[in-house]
DNA sequence: ACGCAAATTGTGAACGTTCACTTTTTTAGG
DNA sequence: CCTAAAAAAGTGAACGTTCACAATTTGCGT
């Protein structure tokens, strides 16, 4: 659909006409500079307010060198998988929430992208995005988080990034939470609820999280003097059929675990649904735990204690990070945000 | 963070040096332009491909008139307090994935927006927001839908819009499903059921679906010649809580229906819990049938028969229609897109 | 008042495309 | 082979900002 005809709308030049200054006056008092009097500035102000003039952003980049533009760059495979199975996708949904809010704030949009896991298709994909938006920022998830191809491409570029979810080795700006310590709270509400056979369903080696919460969880069981018998680690990949996998075997085992430790909420939801199959109580014969703490998570039955993975927040502060005008540290930051363990109903007292 | 330093990349024309070209010439050809030579037109993609040239987005805005942008417009309050609460989105979710995937396609990208309901608010948030994107198009949800004012803005500076979910009374074009035939085939799956005493919670009044899907309801009533008792019809504005109020006044009732249609999944939610309170079995005591089908509807207990509401197809035809050549239509249109009645195991035969 | 530095304001170019128009090349008809 | 029209390719301006720098005004110490 063409706009053949689209209103033309004041531009800084008749703003700066109006107030009887120049265009250049005009872009100070838009930018906030310092050096304008009180009451030029008051003067340019009206005639904005007058004229409705708005900033246009793709000139503002074609000027300046900023695009008031944010990347937000998540796993495509991954995330359209879950929509087309419709499911919910919890990492957009919430980084839209938390990007989007404080990018608003300061007059920047957040603009999703989906890229693929597997390079050379990840850095042509990314490559293209960045050269056709040049956003002033771009924030990397997991598993993009952990390519470094990507994390190079931008700094070869000279566009700012921030990783979430990250190991926090990297170089550049990390943010993530404390995995380990997260499945170490998790595995130690189980352990305080009288739980000794606790078992975990790791998620997928691609993410460095999966590992991170692995080691919390035995960490914990360790500091316990809990032994862990070799079933009770099960491999997972984030996805319900892995999980309901997991459950499964761990049910057929003879040594049964009271409790389980599911590295997200997929995994939790299909271990409950393996555990109705299986005619297990929960959380009268069995406790589940889960990561991430999705929206779903208020619906199952029973709701689900879990770790909330701030993920909105992180975002939140990927954004701020990248919008502020502050020269990038050289060496690698680390932010690490605090997590959550939400107790709702899935969990309880080890039986007998 | 600023970009003190960004690499330069390759503009349309160093291409065109490249190839032996004017810049012009790159355009045609970037634009598909049907008057250039196969021969030329391989030596440009040739230089393109060796540069790895990808035009700027910006610059392309600001030469001609167009952004290559699809702004999503969307219920701000609603949006925000779904998410505040930890709740899915799934109208953003779910457009950001039909957009987002028709965008992708033809070199677009999709950005929201989160406008107020409530005028000058919403006029001017939109204005300001078109204004400094000048997106090629805009994308109306409800109740964004049914504001007049929104329209008239757009219309007036010449920006191109679609309106999703609304009645089609309206000018421009309109996608939505058929709200009016869904409840009623919603109800009429409950008649075919055996059930007799079904009770209908309304949505939001204002959002133009809920009265058709109400209408709908009494439809299918009416031609089965089954009465309804005036307390079958409860208001609901799509949250749990009006949700869980209406049931609880349904199930305190001396008529307590043996089947409720939901206006949405939220309020059918509620109904779960609330029956799970009074201790009503569903599906043996009480069918529960809803609108929407979100994510979370497969994870409930039982899992809900829904009417699927085609978000995702929606935006992709709004999308596409927005971002297709053609002139627009003058007279209004009206897209109607199918929706799916899903049956899962919150419907049953009529008790008794 | 004077002069110099600092603060404020102004000027013109530049960003990388597309548009409107011009020029050159090719095609087709006789 | 010539000519006119059509097709292909080129030229320079324009879009609305910001940048770099120049010009002007203001403030202050003497």
């Amino acid at each position: 659909m063409a706009n053949d005809s689209r209103k033309k709308l004041a531009t800084m030049r008749d703003v700066a006409s109006v107030a009887g200054v120049s265009h250049q006056t005009v872009s100070r008092v838009i930018n906030n500079s310092p050096n304008v009097k009180l009451k030029v500035r008051e003067k340019v102000q009206e005639a904005i307010d007058e004229l409705g003039y708005v900033p246009n952003v793709a000139a503002r980049r074609m000027g300046g060198n900023r695009s008031y533009l944010i990347l937000a760059v998540n796993d495509r495979a991954r995330t359209l998988d879950n929509w087309r199975v419709g499911r919910g996708n919890d990492w957009v949904d919430q980084m839209l929430f938390g990007g989007m809010m404080e990018c608003e704030q300061n007059g920047f949009r957040l603009i999703f992208e989906l890229v693929d896991t597997e390079n050379p298709a990840a850095t042509t994909q990314l490559a293209r995005a960045v050269a056709s938006l040049r956003p002033d920022g771009v924030i990397l998830t997991p598993p993009h988080s952990e390519n470094q191809d990507l994390a190079d491409l931008l700094a070869a570029n000279g566009t700012a990034f921030v990783r979430i979810g990250s190991s926090g080795k990297e170089d550049g700006i990390n943010i993530a939470m404390d995995d380990h310590a997260a499945a170490k709270a998790a595995t130690d509400c189980l352990l305080e609820l009288g739980h000794k056979e606790i078992a975990f369903i790791a998620g997928s080696a691609d993410y460095w999280a999966s590992t991170a919460r692995l080691d919390g969880y035995r960490a914990a069981m360790a500091q316990a003097n809990t032994p862990i018998l070799p079933h009770w680690e099960q491999p997972g990949d984030f996805t319900f059929e892995s999980g309901a996998l997991a459950a499964a075997k761990l049910f057929k085992s003879p040594d049964r675990p009271t409790a389980i430790v599911a590295s997200n909420d997929e995994m939790a939801f299909a271990v409950l649904h393996e555990a109705a199959k299986y005619d297990i109580a929960v959380p009268g014969e069995l406790s589940v735990i889960s990561f991430d703490d999705t929206p779903g998570v208020r619906f199952s039955v029973p709701p689900l204690t879990a770790i909330r993975q701030p993920i909105s927040a992180m975002a939140e502060r990927a954004s701020k990070e990248l919008i502020k005008q502050d020269d990038k540290p050289l060496a690698g930051a680390q932010i690490v945000l605090p997590f959550e363990l939400i107790v709702r109903n899935s969990t309880g007292p080890a039986p007998g």
